[in-house]
DNA sequence: CTTGACTTTGTCCTTGGGTCAAAGTTTTAG
DNA sequence: CTAAAACTTTGACCCAAGGACAAAGTCAAG
């Protein structure tokens, strides 16, 4: 099939599948004597695969590796966690940065409000200048 | 002074300073006469705004919108307000997939754990897949 | 045979800079 | 004074992960 139907199929774009080609992730596909590429069941299976793992918030490069690690044979559920588990840890220390930034923002805008409360509202605002 | 000196003294990179002043953030430095760009106290005390806004998650697309307002000398702390309100509730929506997300990819790991006790740890594992 | 739908490659755009290059300038050390 | 080191200039290319658009070729249906 043709990269439109295979991108249906796997229920992403054209433009997305291509660009999954060209940095690895699917063997490159095969083409038609006029250059069209054609496309297998199993790289539909493989779009969607890695369309899942998109879904986790996997980086490309991160489900290149595990591409990789399943041609060689070698993905064991030992070195999907351990993926995992660091994906975890690095979302745990995004959220951590997060909330402290929302506390950030909630002073700042405790702060905004205050001085518009106190009617100075006409002066230069120094909210930001007073929350680093 | 010169774009090193102003660099260090808002604790920023020179190039950050030349990408803030081409995207409009401060005014056109001056220059000497073999075009080397000169900075005043006043551009610190902007660049060190930026770098405080930035600290807030701003983008410099909204850091720039409060630096026109206070050029024209309109900038409330009612405006600011409006303006950090709608980043808190971006945020709170970010934070909130972040969320989602956790969960999943504790139930991914889950899976992964499972199947590894079951002892399939040579067959390919199917983590993602089971996942979406 | 023509029209429309599809595909190809290519380019530029996004955010916020990092990195490198070539060339000119300034400063510092000897 | 001069040579080297440090700094600055512009420009170009790079990152993620595609989106948008263009020009040109191809395919299927009427």
């Amino acid at each position: 099939m043709k990269v439109g139907q295979a991108a249906d199929a796997a229920g992403v774009t054209p433009k997305a599948v291509r660009l999954w080609e060209s940095k690895g992730l699917l063997p490159p596909a095969g083409r038609t004597s006029t250059g069209y590429r054609i496309f297998t069941d199993e790289d539909v299976r493989i779009l969607r695969f890695i369309r899942q793992a998109k879904a986790l918030d996997l980086s490309l490069e991160e489900i290149g590796d595990v591409l990789d690690l399943q041609r060689h044979g070698a993905v064991t559920c030992g070195k999907v966690t351990a993926l995992l588990d660091a994906h975890i840890e690095r979302l745990d220390r995004t959220m951590t940065d997060l909330k402290r930034l929302r506390r950030t923002l909630d002073r700042a805008r405790k702060t905004a409000r205050d001085t518009r409360a106190r009617g100075q509202e006409a002066v230069v605002c120094h909210i930001i200048e007073n929350t680093g």
